[in-house]
DNA sequence: CTAGCCTTGATG
DNA sequence: CATCAAGGCTAG
């Protein structure tokens, strides 16, 4: 957030040992804010998002029905519930995992055994330790210190709450004299308060959580999201009964990892702003007033444009100004949003005349990320969809690629692109003049010339506007008379489209389903006849070529490449069982959510099917080509790319299997917490399915426990080994924030690349789209 | 300032 | 009335 980075540069005056400022008054941290509004703002900000810890990501357990739902299933899987609490189960989860000061785990965990008898959890139960069994969601998500309960809406040690509290209370103002990537664990969280509020934000802390008014007791508001948060513990304690009845011997008492999964959540100061929501809560009416400078300061519409404070507060350095101005905010939140589109057309005649890729990403110097005319992120594209319709900038010359056009000539390639009908529908977006989608125009143009009335759902009034609705409801190609995996008519092509026919096809023994859940085998046969199908379009994405010794990175290409996945990405799930039963609309509105993490899983399981040493150092492109990393010139970029190969390479050790990879892409799609998702009962049923499956064949196709000791990474980071059944459910899910988190970054890459062709790079283009896109409703 | 423990009070 | 997530207190 700018209040942070806007002393970036005075960081290393501080000459302490002491990584913050100990005392800060109100006045001073208004000043703070209102950095952000001035020409030392850059966007090396720290994320306001909320990661949305994996709770957040799989809770499963809103509905009540679901809960009841779950409740049943609980008592008849495991029973571990013996009372009669007839409140939710997810209370009593969460007392028996977090409460390891008494014996009542243990004890509970005694009662369940002899209710169910022989039949289910007739297992040795270990009278201590198992609190450290389920320690791995015991552990602080910021400091890896025991977790003490649930505060500011996540599990968090008893320090890290109180640190989060008298933050947000004191509006305190921190710096961080290193490079505000400070780790933060439980002997260092004291030294970097800087680091470690940037962690408890990131990893989800509530701000709206801590009273304005100090008003003692009662429960605030999220009572959903902390039952989610309950239903997910109680997803994966499940999981560890489950394991135990299987494996009917001693469990190996394991606790010892799980922090340095959250401590490799360690991110830059340079993560995504997008989609990070400290929702103003209607009902909590005692919102804190730090809420709201932190709500304006992750809104990055704020950043880069003084005039907007001016124009809306003519008081912006007056403590009352901030106060009660959640309303204020959220009144002229569209305003502030038309002035900057329209400040955003107006400079950009001038502002496209230089041209640098990515020079600004991560960059820390205030005087180059100034730009007053930098477009905003679209923070929350549900919120802001509506605002900036591509048709913004329809009218917009095509050519904004000055000195990088000459990239299209040399960088890429997609000619042959097979049985190309180019005849998009007249309006369609993907008939872009933007470089991007020019470049990806032939696969677009060739999927979406026939949209459909296939989608009952569709809203017509988008129906010419978005790209993804036109994916979404594009009709079905026949498969058989283009399907090159029945022919050997690809044969002649380059081993590069083996390579990705290999991968794409992902083949499956299909007699390994027998030990498979059912739901599984499903998403197997769902994703295997997709698989045919893509193949289709393979060979258009194989001709790609990237020269990352450009000095552009050769982004233009990245950016197409990109694009052609996107297209990829919706038309695999809008084909995928139970995905293509929901609603058009919010088809839309989860895949904009969930893009970026299933792009990077596909990408990062597909890097994990080549042997690891014929890709070192190497990023595997989805065209087949081996990307050495060590050829990125930028060094953030670079550092994204190094951040990507780790999880790579905690996703190898994980030895992640393809149906754990399916399932992880669908309890990324599915995702109930959606904003403006109507259907949520439903996804959640999936995602309740699907967590529920996953944990079932982990703990039983665990191949990774012969790796029984947790080994360290290259990297400075410690990589969780699986040293159980139980525990690769865990890593697994654990390996999600990092998929955010890389995913976040390559978000901001992309806006920021974006920017420097004032949105018209990925204008009308799906990635676009996904990226900033129109929304298809509301 | 930190962090462990205590008090409070809405909730179901 | 138990729960639990807020805020408060205070030794270190």
């Amino acid at each position: 957030m700018s209040k942070y980075e806007s002393h970036q540069t005075n960081n290393l005056r501080s000459n302490s040992t002491k990584s913050y400022s100990p005392e800060s008054n109100d006045d001073e941290f208004e000043e703070h804010i209102d950095d952000r509004n001035t020409p030392t703002t850059n966007d090396n900000s720290i994320s306001m998002k909320t990661p949305q810890s994996i709770d957040d990501l799989l809770d499963v357990d809103d509905n009540d029905n679901q809960n009841e739902e779950n409740k049943e299933e609980i008592e008849n899987d495991n029973d571990d519930d013996g009372d009669a609490d007839d409140d939710d189960d997810d209370d009593d989860s969460t007392r028996l995992s977090i409460d390891d000061q008494n014996t009542s785990e243990t004890t509970r965990h005694k009662k369940s055994n002899e209710k169910n008898g022989p039949g289910v959890l007739d297992v040795p139960s270990p009278d201590v330790g198992l609190d450290v069994k389920f320690g791995f969601n015991d552990l602080c998500p910021v400091c890896g210190d025991k977790v003490s309960g649930f505060h500011y809406g996540l599990l968090t040690c008893e320090s890290c709450k109180g640190f989060f509290k008298r933050t947000v209370q004191n509006k305190k103002n921190y710096q961080c004299i290193d490079k505000q990537q400070c780790q933060i664990d439980k002997t260092q969280r004291k030294r970097c308060a800087f680091c470690r509020f940037k962690k408890c934000l990131q990893v989800g802390m509530k701000l709206e959580a801590v009273r304005e008014n100090r008003v003692r007791g009662g429960r605030n508001k999220f009572g959903p999201l902390y039952r989610r948060s309950r239903a997910l513990r109680q997803q994966i304690m499940r999981q560890h009964f489950v394991s135990m009845v299987k494996a009917q011997q001693n469990i190996m008492p394991n606790g010892n990892s799980i922090d340095t999964v959250h401590t490799s959540l360690d991110i830059t100061s340079v993560t995504n702003g997008n989609s990070m929501q400290v929702k103003s809560e209607p009902e909590q009416p005692n919102l804190h007033s730090f809420q709201h400078m932190y709500s304006s300061l992750q809104n990055p519409t704020n950043v880069g444009h003084p005039s907007h404070v001016h124009h809306q507060n003519p008081h912006p350095h007056h403590p009352s100004s901030t106060h009660h101005s959640h309303h204020y905010q959220s009144s002229h939140h569209q305003q502030q949003q038309q002035q900057q589109q329209q400040q955003q057309k107006s400079s950009s005649t001038s502002a496209s005349t230089s041209f640098n890729v990515y020079p600004d990403f991560f960059n820390t110097n205030p005087n180059v990320t100034n730009n007053s005319r930098m477009p905003s992120f679209q923070l929350n594209p549900f919120n802001t969809y509506n605002k900036i319709s591509s048709t913004t900038y329809g009218h917009s010359p095509p050519s904004l690629l000055l000195p990088q056009t000459s990239s299209l000539s040399t960088g890429v390639s997609t000619t042959n692109t097979p049985t190309n009908n180019s005849n998009p529908p007249s309006g369609s977006s993907n008939s872009s003049s933007s470089p991007v989608g020019q470049l990806s125009s032939k696969l677009l143009d060739y999927q979406i010339s026939s949209p459909t009335t296939t989608g009952t759902n569709t809203n017509n009034s988008t129906s010419n506007t978005s790209s993804i609705l036109s994916t979404l409801t594009m009709q079905q190609q026949s498969i058989a008379s283009n399907d090159p995996m029945n022919t050997d008519n690809n044969t002649g092509t380059s081993s590069i489209y083996f390579y990705n026919h290999q991968y794409l096809a992902a083949s499956y023994d299909m007699n390994e389903t027998n030990n498979i859940p059912e739901i599984l085998t499903k998403l197997i046969e769902s994703d295997q006849a997709y698989r045919c199908t893509e193949v289709r379009y393979i060979e258009d994405i194989q001709q790609i070529h990237i020269d990352l010794t450009r000095d552009d990175g050769d982004i233009l290409v990245v950016c197409s490449l990109l694009d052609k996945l996107c297209f990829l990405m919706v038309d695999w799930a809008r084909q995928s069982l139970y995905f293509k039963d929901i609603q058009i609309d919010n088809q839309i509105k989860l895949l904009k959510a969930a893009w970026i993490e299933i792009l990077i899983i596909d990408l990062i399981w597909k890097q994990c099917q080549q042997p690891k040493e014929s890709c070192l150092n190497c990023i595997v492109s989805a065209n087949g080509q081996l990307l050495n990393i060590n050829l990125i010139q930028n060094p953030a970029v670079k550092k994204l790319a190094e951040r990507y190969l780790q999880c790579v390479n905690d996703f190898r050790q994980l030895q992640w299997q393809y149906p754990e990879y399916l399932a992880l892409k669908y309890l990324v799609l599915f995702d109930p917490d959606v904003q403006g998702v109507t259907e949520s009962s439903l996804i959640e049923d999936v995602q309740e399915k699907i967590t529920n499956a996953l944990g079932e064949y982990t703990t039983d196709h665990n191949n990774s426990s012969s790796t029984s000791n947790p080994t360290k990474t290259s990297s400075s980071q410690q990589q969780q080994i699986p040293t159980n059944e139980q525990e690769k459910f865990a890593c697994i899910l654990l390996k999600l924030p990092d998929v955010r988190l890389v995913g976040n970054d390559l978000k901001k890459l992309l806006q920021l690349v974006d920017r420097k062709h004032d949105g018209k790079l990925l204008d009308g283009c799906l990635l676009g789209e996904m990226l900033n896109g129109l929304q298809s409703n509301n």
